[in-house]
DNA sequence: CAGTGGTCTAGACCACTGG
DNA sequence: CAGTGGTCTAGACCACTGG
């Protein structure tokens, strides 16, 4: 196998990552597999192990390779079927079930942060804040019901017509900002009249309530978001390790 | 600084990792401060540049450090306040906030298998599986109701003394399982009378219901269990990232 | 025993950051 | 410019696995 010297290219860890990474989805290497040693591996793109060991390593920590001293490596399995834990925005989660949402209701303002906002995104009690409401549709039935608050630092433009897709990929646009981790709690409540309307249930329907604090690659909390979930038409999805 | 080259010794790699690690949680080195750089480790710690990488790569893969090229590596966060997405159990979870939980009802048999069980881990329907119900309490108050379904091949005790504590540790010590990944399902529901004379709710009470399939680290789904929480009693926590 | 991955050394050149 | 992490080489010895 031929690697790319040329100046400008990926590094030979990446590539060599990037081959493996494909016959393992293809499942040309499947769950079980063990894959070529080090030392074949070495010789096929004649690297040095530790190039080698490099790409490995990066999908030993991506969950699809398990290295055992002795035996080989082997495919823990293939992403495509079983993706990896990751931060997903509603969006995301709905087009890769093939579905399209919409967005119904927007409301975005600038209001005074409470005790409580102003915890959860780490600025003064009273300090401004955006606040953003959005009522999303899947199959022209109402989903889920965003509430959003975000520093005032992010200087958002107060079109509601910014805000009809994804949030996140709005913030990666604009902002260059990219969210690395969550933290996110819930619960099963019963909701106001307010939030009955917005979903169009009866009283005493639950749902299923999702509170997110978001934090960048730098580790600062930019988001809080509280979502209400019709739970008759939903449930939601966390993958671990 | 001196490392242990004794025989027997942890890994130099492994000895500073935790050298790093330990400032850390102490908050010797806080969020957003910067680390010495590798050529000072290598010096501190009379070992190779690899070596020392290797400690690095570790606490980055961990999400404690980030690496930028030309300025050096900094703390992202520091992991006693906020811990990263992990598979924790219930029990677990408890003790780290304080608590101790307890078991008040426990049931053991051997069930045939219908067709969702069947699909969830991995067996033809029919086939036998343990079914096991467990009830916990926390400071007296009941908390979660688990079912919990496991493959007949593991063989487990009929006796349920045995299943008063964590499940997870049991199938560890006996069975030398570690779960290594799980996919978990949350929904807010009504339940049915039984349920709620286990939770002592009232009719109406959101429930939330968790359903987690777990994997070992080969890959095999081996635990499907359904977990009824009191909504009023205990938000469910995952962080992810 | 041969083969595997685990650990480690001593170097090299590079691209990027910030002053 | 000096200092940082990113990539890479060519080796070495080791512990563990399975036949």
């Amino acid at each position: 196998m031929k690697l790319d010297y040329s100046k400008g290219a990926s590094p030979l860890y990446y590539q060599i990552k990037g081959f493996l990474e494909k016959k393992i989805i293809d499942e040309e290497y499947s769950q079980g597999d063990i894959l070529p040693s080090e030392l074949e591996l070495q010789e096929t793109f004649n690297v040095s192990r530790i190039t080698v060991r490099q790409a490995i390593n990066d999908l030993v920590n991506e969950g699809y390779l398990l290295r055992t001293r002795g035996k080989g490596t082997s495919v823990i399995f293939n992403k495509i079927e079983e993706p990896l834990s990751r931060i997903m925005s509603f969006t995301e989660e709905m087009r890769m079930k093939g579905l399209e949402p919409s967005t119904k209701f927007i409301k975005i303002d600038i209001v005074k942060s409470n005790k409580l906002i102003a915890k959860k995104i780490n600025i003064t009690e009273g300090e401004e804040v955006y606040k953003i409401e959005r009522l999303r549709y899947v199959n022209n039935q109402p989903m889920v019901l965003f509430i959003t608050y975000l520093k005032r630092e992010l200087n958002l433009s107060l079109d509601i017509d910014q805000y009809t897709g994804s949030l996140y990929e709005l913030l990666n646009e604009k902002n260059g900002i990219v969210v690395s981790r969550t933290k996110e709690y819930f619960e099963a409540v019963a909701v106001d009249k307010d939030i009955r309307g917005h979903l169009k249930i009866e009283e005493g329907t639950p749902v299923l309530k999702r509170t997110r604090i978001s934090f960048d690659s730098n580790g600062n909390n930019l988001e809080y978001t509280i979502c209400y979930y019709r739970a008759d038409k939903y449930r939601y999805l966390v993958e671990i390790g």
